[in-house]
DNA sequence: TATTGTTATACTCTATAACTATA
DNA sequence: TATAGTTATAGAGTATAACAATA
């Protein structure tokens, strides 16, 4: 029998699994970043509401913020600055005038249509790299360990 | 034969990985957070640091950059702080003068004591949803993912 | 009273460059 | 001239609360 090493035998980060993956997300956030930011001038939050619009627009600013899980004021302030750059028009919902109906403008959607390309060929650049039950492996632990992070967050 | 869709078709954010991968590190960075930030007050950076020092002290601020893989401002600010809270000293390296050597107090060894065992159970909990072949999986796909991610990003 | 979305505020992070002191 | 580490600055992102308009 070994036993478990004394926890102040120091606490190799490289074996430690929220340090690799955060070491990950940030080097995949940054790869994809390159897309749409340095090239396209957008924000994260910009490129995810795009993303979102692209699927269903017109939508009302509720379903935005379900769909690219950012908050109230994020989605409102990266719609606004979209607004300014034409992307979008946001006209009061008549069906409820304290909400919104945002509208993916032509050239809104001409933006994404240069992106997805890029972005999606960056991803299967990523996952080539994986056997295909490394990939469904990956696939499966994702969603569970999202799953049991937010219980770990909501618990507190 | 079936047709790739459209690449205007709506880009399901839900199925892109990069986006994925940056909510589940999100969540379990939160989730861990909660332990050094919420109980004990100290910034990620500075938990790294600590995480770095427990193992090797002293050590010379490279070191600790090389360990927590942040840079040297990120590094130099977490340890003025820690040196403000009583958990490190930084005296002058005889050997070189330029540099300084990083000392851990009683103090930041035993706060580090107190953290080790509370994140460790919260990553116990959460690879324990995974089966052992998911979790071998994971673990070569995210190391298989970071240089795919580090080759991108560094070719622009 | 509650909800939708906007604005305000303060705070933290990040990136970059300039700087001090040594080598 | 180069390196170790610090300080300065500006910009971006984050969290929270307060607010106006509408339901």
């Amino acid at each position: 029998m070994t036993r478990p090493p004394p926890s102040d035998a120091g606490m190799e980060l490289d074996g430690f699994f929220p340090y690799r993956l955060a070491l990950l997300a940030d080097a995949v956030s940054r790869s994809m970043a390159q897309i749409y930011a340095e090239r396209f001038d957008l924000s994260r939050d910009e490129w995810r509401v795009l993303a979102a619009l692209a699927g269903t627009s017109p939508a009302r600013t509720a379903m935005v913020i379900e769909r690219t899980t950012l908050d109230k004021v994020s989605v409102s302030r990266a719609l606004a600055r979209m607004e300014s750059k034409g992307l979008v028009t946001r006209d009061t919902d008549p069906q409820d005038s304290r909400g919104r109906l945002i509208r993916l403008l032509p050239a809104g959607r001409a933006l994404f249509r240069k992106i997805v390309p890029m972005v999606r060929s960056r991803e299967a650049f990523l996952l080539e790299g994986l056997e295909p039950a490394e990939r469904a492996a990956l696939d499966a632990a994702i969603d569970k360990l999202l799953q049991r992070s937010r219980q770990l967050a909501r618990q507190g």
